[in-house]
DNA sequence: CGGATCCCTGACGACCTCCTAACGAGGTGT
DNA sequence: ACACCTCGTTAGGAGGTCGTCAGGGATCCG
């Protein structure tokens, strides 16, 4: 289901859009501020984002700064300003889209239908294949030699953006940026777990890695 | 250079953003109804389409239509009409963005750089290669003859600083300020160190070295 | 309430990278 | 021919990084 994340600190502008989108079937999460916006988008890393600039703790454009640091996911940027100049400082710093209020809300919905549309079309090969092992990225499954294998949702996090970039060196911190969001780029020792945990469930022989090779001092790497 | 397609049948419109596209260093080609636009989108392949929903032929919605059969170039709709109607019909036939007459200049090129920038997500890769040698910047990986060859970090780094200034003859201090940073300025027998390293990995005869060449008392210089 | 699962933290040994120092080779100017 | 400088090469120790194990806290479920 296509997550939504809702910034705003009216709640009859919440409210209103919670039903709306709701309604068309997305799933809704809110924040009501600049830091909570920020934390909800690293715990529930949504498919787009509808954010209003006029928010009482920071400034918007600050938000799209902190959100594009670590993620691409769509902003659609929500405005009572119709200031020329708000509209381009928050495209440029990142913005995908920006209305300005009041708003109609079948336009609303219709450009968020166009934002997720451009998103999700490069979302091909939702299958990835190495040795004995199979992973369906679409359906969240993985597979060793036919068999099933039980990933925790962190196990899951860390191979899917290891899968999607085959060949391509991740820095430690571009790891823990993806998995576990802003705020956690020292926790290294954390990283060298779980990367243990999916070699120990994924690797044929854990001891010697083939697929999940460490570069030392600068990141690990996916081969196939 | 990125290749815009500009389509209106108001002659001062179309001169307004030919001037405008062209001064950011744009190049534009044009159309003044919607027979042409598709037949110039299809013999030019812009890179982006800005598109007038009031042509005089076709009705604008059947133009995006046409273009969305084969293309999935960004466009952008301009249109006189705020009707809500219009912009979810525009948005929903496949347009991306949605901009009402009058409009800011400076807010279309705003949202043309959102959607440009967007689009370039998927950036081929630069790939340097000369002899048997094959560096890949973005994936940081170098392959001799095929087979992959391990670099620690700091070899990495001179490589990327010396493949990215081909022919270039680079001063010691300046590797060692790119490489090392400041404060290491003098310490020019670590250079000779990682140059010899990286040549006894990279070069067919390390003795005599073709591609990483020693200008004696002056610097090295990288010659593809 | 008890058990299970998951996530995080800290400690320890093994390994690797980096830096420093010393020595020889080659070129240059006196 | 000699002294001097720069460059290339080798060896060894210091420090950081990686992999592994054990333990505690939080959450979910029976």
């Amino acid at each position: 289901m296509t997550r939504v994340l809702v910034v705003d600190d009216e709640p009859q502008i919440l409210r209103a859009l919670r039903i709306n989108l709701a309604a068309r079937g997305y799933e809704v999460v809110t924040a009501a501020d600049g830091a909570g916006a920020l934390r909800v988008a690293a715990e529930q890393r949504p498919d787009l984002v509808v954010l209003d600039l006029g928010l009482p703790d920071i400034d918007g454009v600050e938000v799209i700064l902190g959100l594009r640091g670590w993620t691409s996911v769509p902003i659609l940027v929500l405005s009572g300003r119709s200031d020329s100049g708000d509209k381009v400082d928050a495209l440029d710093a990142g913005a995908d889209d920006y209305v300005t209020k009041p708003f109609g809300m079948d336009e609303l919905l219709a450009r968020l239908r166009a934002m997720l549309r451009r998103g999700s079309g490069t979302e091909d090969e939702p299958l990835v294949s190495f040795g004995e092992v199979v992973v369906d990225l679409a359906a969240t499954r993985v597979t060793v030699g036919g068999d099933e294998v039980r990933l925790t949702p962190t196990e899951w996090q860390l191979l899917a953006v290891l899968v999607r970039n085959p060949g391509k060196l991740m820095s430690q911190r571009q790891l823990l940026l993806e998995v576990w969001g802003p705020g956690y780029e020292t926790a290294q020792g954390n990283l060298r777990l779980y990367m243990a945990q999916l070699r120990s469930k994924l690797e044929p022989d854990p001891a010697r890695p083939a697929y999940f090779r460490t570069e030392p001092g600068m990141g690990y790497r996916f081969d196939p």
